[in-house]
DNA sequence: ATCGGTGCAAAACATTTGCAAAATA
DNA sequence: TATTTTGCAAATGTTTTGCACCGAT
């Protein structure tokens, strides 16, 4: 974990959870610390195999339930790269604003912010009559290295990495 | 059903099936006929249902494998416009670019293009070493209609109107 | 006769829910 | 003690799959 440290991520859920007059039981307490101790998207069935394997543990109905509460908290955020999953993000916390790069080929995630970007979609709602509340834009592309080189760092041996973790840019 | 006509979006299914040596069947028909008849938005299971009130008929099984072989074609495109619900939309065979704005109220969809907002795309994509494929924005709002005016056109009577269809711009 | 293609029913998953027991303010 | 919270297990809902049969070349 870097930027905002784990602990003040657990002091903002703490907070966040009093507010609505909830706990913050050992168990909510643990699925934040997993979710929040990386930078990896998941999926609440990982989650559930992650908590499994650490030392603390919780059920699977209380991980999803938890999961719940945290996105309404706004800390953690739902994405969608395809496919239907349901992928969950905890790095909004730190870059309110990012969007998601993928790599058709390795599946790499890039993470990127880009405020022209962001102005130009400001624009674009208001014309049309909305007051924008979120956004989402996900771009799949053919990494250059890749094409030109026929290889590329997320490359093993020819084989893609299947990777669910992000790079930040 | 408008501009291109049902009758080519068959024709264009059929050469599809064909080039993978692959039949256009009654029941395939069926299916592409049903998706394309509308702009509508629809999930799996919508269709089953619109399947079984019509006159033709398929298998569930049948029909979700017809919906891949269509995505695999590019003709249909599966969207995520959040709550891990899968999705597709058979209107980016008459705007390829387009992206889709979703009022958090009424959940009215429209769909928009911007050739502005796809260049800066395409720039920011190429500045991370990345060729573009395929991009998706999906923009939630609030309509300032109803925000001003209390009422929006897709509420009834206070209700806000569910709808999976889409609006063009 | 040979390949797909279809439909059924079962399997595989992911997620939600009801409820009794446990934990905590 | 009153109220949440948890964990289990059952229910739900969607999508996939295996397989026997059907149909078209």
């Amino acid at each position: 974990m870097d930027q905002p440290s784990l602990k003040a991520v657990l002091g903002q859920a703490q907070a966040f959870f009093a507010s609505k007059g909830l706990r913050f039981t050992k168990q909510r307490e643990a699925v934040t610390t997993l979710i929040f101790r990386t930078h990896e998207h998941f999926r609440p069935e990982e989650l559930c195999e992650r908590l499994r394997k650490s030392d603390s543990s919780a059920s699977r109905a209380t991980i999803y339930r938890t999961i719940l509460h945290l996105v309404e908290s706004g800390m953690l955020r739902e994405i969608s790269l395809g496919g239907g999953e349901r992928l969950y993000d905890p790095n909004f916390l730190q870059s309110p604003h990012h969007n998601h790069l993928i790599c058709v080929d390795c599946r790499e995630i890039v993470e990127f912010e880009d405020p022209n970007l962001d102005i130009m979609q400001n624009c674009i709602t208001r014309r049309m009559g909305f007051s924008p509340t979120e956004k989402a834009l996900r771009i799949e592309g053919r990494c250059d290295r890749l094409r030109l080189l026929g290889t590329c760092k997320n490359m093993k041996s020819g084989k893609p990495k299947k990777r669910i973790g992000s790079k930040r840019v």
